[in-house]
DNA sequence: TGTGTTTGGTACTGATTGGTTCCTAATGCT
DNA sequence: AGCATTAGGAACCAATCAGTACCAAACACA
């Protein structure tokens, strides 16, 4: 009944994810989105509406894949020990940096960003952050040593350690530094 | 053996930190600064050179305040217990946040910009950051419990708390998520 | 083969970006 | 008083910002 679409949308979204990643939202213009995306203004504009509601559809792409991925990671209780997967989280963190990815997370960045004063790209970071706070909570408790009473604190301790270090992958830190965070981590195992 | 300064220039750096401080350096604009300092144009480049000049000076400004009042506080001996000190410096943030300033840290919003991809911000980034750690690292070793061996590790995962408690204090997140990552934090004082 | 509808692309919008130019005003020194 | 030097301020700069208007191209359906 129409022209159809020459691009593929889910492929433009990613491409855009991964602009959004690397700069931001302030930091990615228009041009830059544009070009990442092998798109012209025309295109874009029909099909994501403007720049705002891309990032909130980036941000949900964002959270089905790289949140979904730390949270099924965290709660795959085939994995007996909760601190094992926990483990395994921060060491694809300091991973990521070793092979020279130091793009952080999304939604970390975005949370420092001016953007975050909009609610809507408020709303849709903390509740990527809830999912993955949840998924801390779920590690704790199903671990083999069985629950713990401090789940709450110790899971929201460890989200602030993944934004904290997430937020220092961006800047020019060692990852020798990243990797002492990390292990110190293990401090809170036995307790 | 020239005209004067009508301002005064400590005065106008003080106000140019709390508008990047406010919206980060890519989102504090020209016209922001002009206003928030109360200069035109001519003075501010004549005194100031250019915008990412004023930023190194007000990363200087903020170390020398922000900063240097968080070491000094870790470090102040007349405490004898470091984990008092640390924990003094967690309930400020807390406190920031519950007074409404959501504004977070200066460097932990540069070090989430694409800012830091420029060196000369980056080196005055991770030198702050340096200095924060190693206050984390007295107030550990001069703890009256005696130094522990890890004060590496652990005054560097208390540098990242500290980075994300002050990323998230600028997202919505709840006061209550916060002093939950907090209070976690006592698990590590007695090991 | 039309006809209606949406796409892709270009040109354009007004506003804003960081930065420069240039002139006048104000001072200290001689 | 006159001169050198610098501050302050307005006008101006090209470049870029996000967003819109408009038109031809491409398709589905009749």
């Amino acid at each position: 009944m129409a022209r159809p679409r020459e691009f593929d949308f889910d492929t433009a979204l990613e491409r855009a994810m991964q602009a959004f990643w690397a700069m931001g939202y302030e930091g990615t213009s228009l041009r830059d989105l544009l070009g990442a995306m092998h798109l012209t203004r025309g295109s874009l504009y029909k099909a994501f509406k403007d720049k705002k509601s891309l990032f909130l559809l980036v941000l949900k792409r964002y959270e089905d894949s790289a949140v979904d991925g730390a949270v099924q990671l965290l709660t795959d209780t085939s994995r007996p020990d909760g601190w094992d997967r926990i483990d395994a989280l921060f060491a694809s963190i300091i991973a990521d940096v070793t092979n020279g990815d130091r793009r952080g997370c999304l939604l970390c960045t975005a949370a420092a960003e001016p953007a975050s004063y909009d609610q809507e790209i408020a709303n849709a970071v903390g509740q990527s952050l809830q999912k993955l706070r949840s998924a801390f909570h779920v590690a704790l408790t199903t671990d083999q040593g069985g629950a713990r009473v401090d789940a709450d604190a110790v899971s929201m301790l460890l989200t602030t350690q993944y934004v904290g270090l997430r937020v220092l992958s961006r800047s020019r830190i060692s990852i020798g530094a990243l990797s002492d965070s990390v292990s110190a981590l293990s401090l809170l195992r036995s307790s």
